[in-house]
DNA sequence: TTCTAGCTTGAACGATCGCTCAAGCTAGAA
DNA sequence: TTCTAGCTTGAGCGATCGTTCAAGCTAGAA
């Protein structure tokens, strides 16, 4: 039997797990089920709910990893960056759990607990706002950007404004509109943190 | 013995217990502990571990509202609650769980649990968006906000805001400056939010 | 003073938690 | 074919969970 596919696959389900019910409502028989797995079998593979949760956080980490720079890889990045926000925060119904990012929701969930897990998911953090300052920096290269933007900066505040935008989403009021929340966000990035210079993008 | 008096300080207590672990992080025994109750006690008076948390949201969420009107009833209300910002983001050491608001942090715990609590939170969090429109709406009075404002449409932009502050905050990155996030969403908000008029406020 | 209603106590309930482990099973090396 | 190393099974461990309850206590009404 392929070991490796079934380790993929099951760290999957448990991604689902974790981001639809959080690490302390996801029980190690939940996960059991949701497997197809008996203790044993889980505890050889993964060392605990805590390592399990830990190559969870990984994967979901280099997938993002992978998506972002996928979006700097395009030709026009910001664009492209746009339409992965309304993407993400448009997903439907059965998804709505997703609506919140998986690091983001488990850190507020862990916040003031000794787990080991915490540091991995602040790592993760940064390294997704790497992926932002990528995108950016591809937007300076091609001109989307003006040639003082200060990258660094701009993907903080874009974490910051993602974080709120997910946030935001879950809640529900009916009267919310992701979609202009997105264009605002994007409106207003080019114009922020552009240092000590009076040329603005024509946007 | 002022029953009255020892019901609100538990609910204090309780609400640093749940504000710092969460619902489920926190144990009727560590609540036991902190109030210096025994478990017929409070569930004499609370019913149910739900049944204490729910009163927590409501002393917090009633709490928050007084604190927004007396911003609201300043003479410059945008500027009173620029420090209010402040004040909430620059919270020090032991405190540092503050950083994220209670019914944000609970919500996102809670998100698909059937607790009945959600409900509370969603109302508590709607009840916190009326107070940001009661300031919007005052500061609008006193010619800090165009007369054409949609506090509507602000408020809910503003809440967003400070959910991604809070919750950035949180992640403790030694790069951001809370200070210059809170300066950027005050000097951004008269300017969104101006329907169809040439009019902007000098700021 | 007696009665009563309700708070307080603390042992302990059944359920569930994360996790262990002896025993069985199976695929690949020798 | 035999051996071995490691995955798989599932009963069940000790701990802890939220909660209950009989018994004790106390303040105020009668």
């Amino acid at each position: 039997m392929s070991t490796k596919y079934c380790r993929e696959s099951a760290i999957q389900n448990a991604t689902q797990l974790f981001w639809q019910k959080g690490y302390q409502g996801t029980s190690m028989r939940d996960i059991q089920t949701a497997l197809d797995m008996r203790p044993g079998s889980i505890y050889a593979g993964f060392g605990s709910k805590e390592g399990l949760f830990a190559e969870v956080v990984s994967a979901y980490v280099s997938s993002t990893r992978i998506q972002l720079e996928r979006i700097a890889a395009t030709g026009s990045p910001l664009t492209t960056f746009k339409d992965f926000l309304l993407m993400m925060v448009n997903c439907k119904g059965a998804r709505h759990y997703q609506q919140q990012c998986l690091l983001v929701r488990s850190l507020s969930e862990l916040q003031n607990h000794d787990i080991e897990a915490r540091t991995l998911l602040l790592k993760g953090l940064a390294d997704v706002e790497k992926g932002f300052i990528s995108i950016l920096e591809s937007a300076k290269k091609r001109n989307e950007l003006p040639a003082n933007y200060d990258c660094e900066q701009a993907a903080s505040w874009l974490q910051q404004q993602v974080m709120g935008l997910r946030a935001y989403s879950a809640i529900g009021n009916p009267q919310f509109s992701a979609v202009s929340g997105v264009d605002t966000i994007i409106a207003l990035l080019p114009g922020l943190f552009a240092h000590h210079s009076d040329i603005r993008p024509s946007h």
